[in-house]
DNA sequence: ATGACTAATACCATTAGA
């Protein structure tokens, strides 16, 4: 089966984007960040006429998240279980494969804008809350997969500027640190299980041909737990969708697991 | 480089993204 991560920024805009990559690319589960829509307008019928089963967690103007699925999707959590939020981030929930029950977790990560500012420390509270949450919830779903827009380039290979970037947002220490922390747990990062092109990037700035000019960063993740770990056989960057006319940010990235 | 794009808002300028 292959499982897959997208910030889609704006689902409503980005919604024949989606349909298109999923006709091209019938992964079996896809999560979806930065829907910016509420629940009531999530356009079901479309999804369902191309196969997929979904469950959303949305809000108005920003944020918002979403589990597509060929299976239905049961046990769905939404947000961090016991930390207070406005923002709609997190939507988690168990896919039934023929192997067995594998647990999703899809997360819109904080941005955090800047070290220092209330966003930053909103983030670092995030993060924490999220690794406290996870560490429980991979106790009782052994077999779990963490996607998103994690907003956290782990490593300076990650980067297309490590060095002028240094201690900006996405390359702190503080920020890698709970990357690491999110490791310790168990978790590996499938991209890396594999020998990859050099400059592998998931996100590109709209401005200055960021794209054109490769300046991006790994940011989009896809972590599996250690019972999972054995079964990723490839992981992979969809740089396709950034080509497309008014594309998202940010581009797809797409695990598949023998299960 | 206080910049550059893109999306949403009950709006024609501001906020946010990363």
């Amino acid at each position: 089966m292959q499982i897959a991560t997208w910030n889609v920024n704006s689902l409503s805009v980005r919604l024949p984007q989606v349909l298109d990559w999923l006709a091209a690319n019938p992964v079996d589960a896809l999560g979806l960040q930065e829907l910016k829509l509420v629940d009531e307008k999530f356009p079901h019928e479309a999804l369902q006429e191309a196969g997929y089963h979904a469950v959303s967690f949305g809000q108005k103007t920003y944020n918002g998240v979403a589990i597509l699925s060929r299976t239905p999707a049961r046990d769905v959590v939404r947000n961090i279980p016991g930390h207070g939020d406005e923002q709609a981030r997190v939507i988690a929930a168990t896919l039934d494969t023929p192997a067995g029950p594998l647990r999703l977790v899809n997360a819109y990560f904080v941005n955090g804008q800047a070290p220092g500012t209330d966003k930053f420390t909103y983030k670092m509270g995030w993060l924490q809350a999220l690794h406290d949450w996870l560490r429980a919830e991979m106790a009782q779903h052994p077999r779990l997969a963490l996607v998103g827009d994690f907003n956290v380039a782990p490593e300076d290979r990650d980067s297309f500027d490590p060095v002028g970037l240094a201690g900006t947002i996405h390359h702190t220490q503080e920020e890698r640190a709970h990357f690491q922390a999110l490791l310790q747990l168990g978790l590996t990062d499938a991209f890396r299980l594999f020998e990859q092109p050099d400059k592998s990037f998931s996100w590109w700035d709209y401005r200055m041909l960021g794209f054109q000019k490769n300046r991006g960063l790994r940011i989009d993740h896809i972590l599996v737990s250690q019972a999972l770990r054995p079964y990723v056989t490839a992981c992979h960057v969809d740089r396709a969708p950034r080509k497309n006319k008014q594309p998202s940010d940010h581009t797809p990235v797409v695990a598949t697991l023998a299960l």
